[in-house]
RNA sequence: GGAGAAAUACCCAAGUGGCUGAAGGGGCAGGCUUGGAAAGCUUGUAGGUCCUUAACCGGGCGCGAGGGUUCAAAUCCCUCUUUCUCCGCCA
């Protein structure tokens, strides 16, 4: 959420800047309701104190034996008279909030404007593979050595789905025990989340109301409940309503979880495979800061990210999103791009992004200031540490080998009990 | 799913209609004491948010949430949420 006093100080600025992620809007009717508010506001409240006024005088006043009928009748005459105006007050209340509720974040200056062809990729990390031979794609690989059943998943969930069988099932799980390794030694606590959230969880990390039909909603529950389309979702709640301690800030959390995204006619052709579907499995981290913390932790979270990347031996670059194409909520994002070979693309493994204080204003999000005691929204950042769905994918093609085994990334082999090499399952 | 109990500030907890925004205790901060600490003694400390103000002051809201009754609600009524106990079912 953005701040309105911001939108009344600098309209025209919060204007251009919403603009650079392609997001157009007026503010006219927003400012007229504001000023609008604060003249109910003054009004309602004066009758308020003098209503409350009068009523405290009562028991003086039945003490001294004077009549207290007068009073009586004087208070409930003020009260009545505010009434349509604290009901139109609060209708405006509403319509503010709601207003506020549906802009998108505004994009870090710096940014470049427009979407996805404005990206710019900062940093590459190693280069592209070459093969003496003809490769395969990761959906050929997998099937060739039966590490991935999409037949059966198919029989028993339907399209949009596979299974990890054996050795891929163990080459899944060691990525996600590897990557959780990583950042228990740096010190980020781990955190199991329920999978069912409640419909405030999306407001405050700013999926609802914008984006409520790209979940999945369980009909049975009562209110209704979504499945979490990732762990940030669950973790950036976890101090919803709260102020903390800001000498204790920044917190640092990560969560595995599966994803469970509702992303209906976003298949593509030339994605084959695993690489989007309704369910995968992703390590998020998510931390809470301070405001003048929060641009060095972002970028203490894309090197955590990139790291992994590059600990697998993995070719990537990292992207710098234009405004456009970072998500509704984020002031800033990099993307760490994994190349898949069959492809010859770079495709998403981890988001690293910046709410700064959107997600927090959304959700009441605070920390005193230890300096000067006073109360300051939180910053809120979240990185994909990682996904896995992308990068078994990578793995598979990039290391594969001329016979169709694949071999396994050096630190992967303690996490395979030892294994070295992907052969051809029975 | 059925029955019952509860929700008060950082924590415990008193409070059943009006000088109670909230007793008491713990905690926390300072001082005394001590070689240093603990203990003991002592002083201090009550949140949040909105409006107004340069600031002080002042004011609205506020005792799980939302409504209602009343001149006046932590206190009475209704709805909801959460937690606990017991029963049933269950991985």
């Amino acid at each position: 959420m953005l701040d309105l006093q911001l939108i009344k100080d600098q309209t025209q600025k919060v204007v251009a800047l919403l603009a650079k992620k392609g997001f157009t809007v007026n503010f006219d009717d927003l400012l007229k309701d504001a000023q609008l508010r604060k003249q109910l506001l003054l009004d309602v409240e004066q009758v308020k104190a003098e209503a409350n006024k009068l009523s405290a005088s009562v028991p003086e006043a039945k003490k001294a034996g004077r009549d207290v009928q007068a009073i009586f009748s004087q208070v409930k005459v003020l009260n009545q008279s505010i009434q349509g105006k604290e009901q139109e007050l609060k209708a405006l209340e509403l319509k503010i909030e709601n207003f506020l509720l549906e802009l998108p974040n505004l994009p870090d200056e710096d940014l470049k404007e427009g979407g996805k062809e404005n990206n710019e990729a900062i940093r590459i990390v190693g280069k592209q593979p070459s093969f003496p031979f003809k490769i395969k794609d990761h959906v050929d690989i997998a099937e060739h050595l039966g590490i991935i059943d999409y037949q059966r998943a198919a029989k028993i969930s339907g399209a949009g789905t596979w299974i990890y069988r054996g050795l891929g099932a163990q080459l899944e799980w060691a990525l996600l025990n590897f990557f959780m390794s990583e950042h228990l030694k740096d010190g980020y606590e781990m955190v199991l989340l329920p999978h069912l959230l409640n419909y405030e969880s999306g407001l405050t990390a700013g999926q609802f109301p914008k984006f409520k039909d790209d979940v999945f909603w369980l009909k049975k529950t009562e209110p209704e409940k979504f499945l979490l389309p990732t762990a940030e979702t669950g973790l950036v709640n976890l101090h919803r309503d709260e102020i903390l301690d800001g000498s204790q800030l920044p917190k640092k959390y990560f969560a595995y979880t599966p994803c469970y995204r509702y992303e209906a006619g976003s298949y593509r052709s030339e994605e084959r495979g695993m690489i989007r579907g309704y369910q995968f499995n992703k390590v998020e981290l998510v931390q809470y800061t301070r405001e003048e913390q929060s641009p060095a932790m972002f970028l203490e979270l894309v090197a955590k990210a990139s790291s992994l990347v590059e600990k697998l031996g993995l070719h990537f670059r990292v992207s710098k999103l234009a405004a456009g194409d970072c998500s509704h909520s984020m002031a800033r994002t990099h993307d760490i791009e994994v190349y898949i070979p069959s492809l010859n693309i770079y495709k998403e493994v981890s988001s690293v992004s910046n709410a700064r204080d959107y997600q927090a204003r959304r959700g009441k999000i605070r920390y005193k200031d230890p300096t000067t005691q006073k109360t300051k929204f939180a910053h809120t950042l979240n990185a994909s540490a990682l996904a896995t769905s992308r990068i078994v994918p990578a793995i598979l093609e990039q290391y594969q080998l001329a016979n169709g085994d694949v071999k396994i990334p050096d630190v992967l082999v303690p996490w395979m009990g030892g294994l070295t090499v992907i052969g051809k399952q029975k």
